[in-house]
DNA sequence: TACCAAACGGAGGCCTGGCTCCGAATAAAC
DNA sequence: GTTTATTCGGAGCCAGGCCTCCGTTTGGTA
């Protein structure tokens, strides 16, 4: 995998390419950090100091230096949950890692946006990352679950539902945000914890 | 308020002008609630067959057009709050009228958005419906929290962001919307009802 | 019927934002 | 030092969407 496969391998890049692309992935790195994905590709060449033809000769297209940003964050993010998997105690470790992705929602507004992107980045790296998070958190779930920390009826839809809309609440909170959040993130948790399911349910 | 007040009224309509308004009002009804508030205002001119011209000569800005359709809809759930605030289980009387609520975001999709929307609308008609409709579901709470049925350390805006998030979560949902909204405000009120908030909470 | 204020309509202005094209500059090989 | 393939850069193209301008049409009235 790290060994240059012939077929694939490419020359290496020219020096002054080379710098380009560093100064353009950093850019990229803070401005989606700061700004969300929604932040113009050219606010990204102007950071870099670089031409547009030279930004898009790196990266085809947008969604794919979205992706090549995203994949860090959300390897870390993979990263913490395969340590969150080896809490005994399975509620803890899940809310554990919940917290921490909430953080990295708070903290980083491409990460956000990245996470929540239902369409795009299609086929992306990004994408296998986040279902191995996805993973790690329903296999954290069902052993709360078997624990009788949670109600039965739960799946990896509801915690996927608690991810996106704590992302939402973070995105309409503006300051105070971790606050905000947290506090919903905390709330709907307890309602996983209960016991005897509301009877309004429909 | 329903008389004309003469510093105010203006000359009737002449009858093309009345009748183009009428359509206007009803092809927004339609395309904003299929397609939402981000639906181009040229979709809703060739709905009403009416030139661009025309429509801004009635609404002067889109938002105008927006509130106005909003108004309606606003006005139903505040209805339907004052019926809710009468009801002798607070608790309840809450839980139905969110679920009105959220029938009505599952069914309109402008109304989803003008309900969202955090900006815009400033000064509106509907705004003034809006926060009516968050009073009286403010005043459910602290009954339902003096009833004992709710946890003490929730407010309106716990309410709001409920329903904000729920909003987002049909907007994600597609089909079944109601099925996977439905739950997730379950699991929320539950959430609610914890007699004792969990530990876990920052 | 003849007049004219009111209303109509849609082409076009303006802006934003993704992406491309191609002449100029330059790193690397000889 | 010369050559050449690679890379650079930014003006400009295109699409979408809000809104305006102004020549044309029409409803009401004398």
């Amino acid at each position: 995998m790290s060994t240059p496969d012939p077929a694939t391998a490419r020359p290496p890049l020219r020096r002054d390419a080379q710098r380009n692309r560093d100064r353009i992935l950093e850019a990229a790195r803070r401005i989606f950090r700061e700004q969300g994905a929604s932040a113009p590709v050219e606010e990204i060449a102007r950071g870099a100091e670089v031409g547009m033809g030279t930004l898009y000769r790196h990266f085809p297209t947008k969604d794919a230096l979205i992706d090549a940003i995203a994949v860090a964050r959300f390897a870390e993010m993979v990263e913490a949950g395969e340590e969150a998997v080896t809490n005994d105690n399975a509620a803890e470790g899940l809310e554990g890692l919940l917290r921490v992705v909430l953080e990295m929602q708070i903290i980083d507004r491409g990460f956000r946006d990245a996470l929540s992107a239902v369409t795009g980045l299609k086929g992306g790296e990004a994408i296998e990352l986040r279902d191995q998070l996805r993973g790690h958190m329903t296999s954290l779930l069902r052993r709360a679950q078997a624990a009788g920390q949670y109600r039965d009826d739960l799946n990896g839809d509801d915690i996927s539902a608690l991810i996106w809309s704590t992302g939402r609440i973070v995105e309409r909170a503006g300051d105070d945000a971790e606050r905000l959040a947290t506090r919903f993130q905390t709330v709907h948790l307890d309602g996983f914890r209960t016991a005897t399911p509301s009877t309004l349910t429909a």
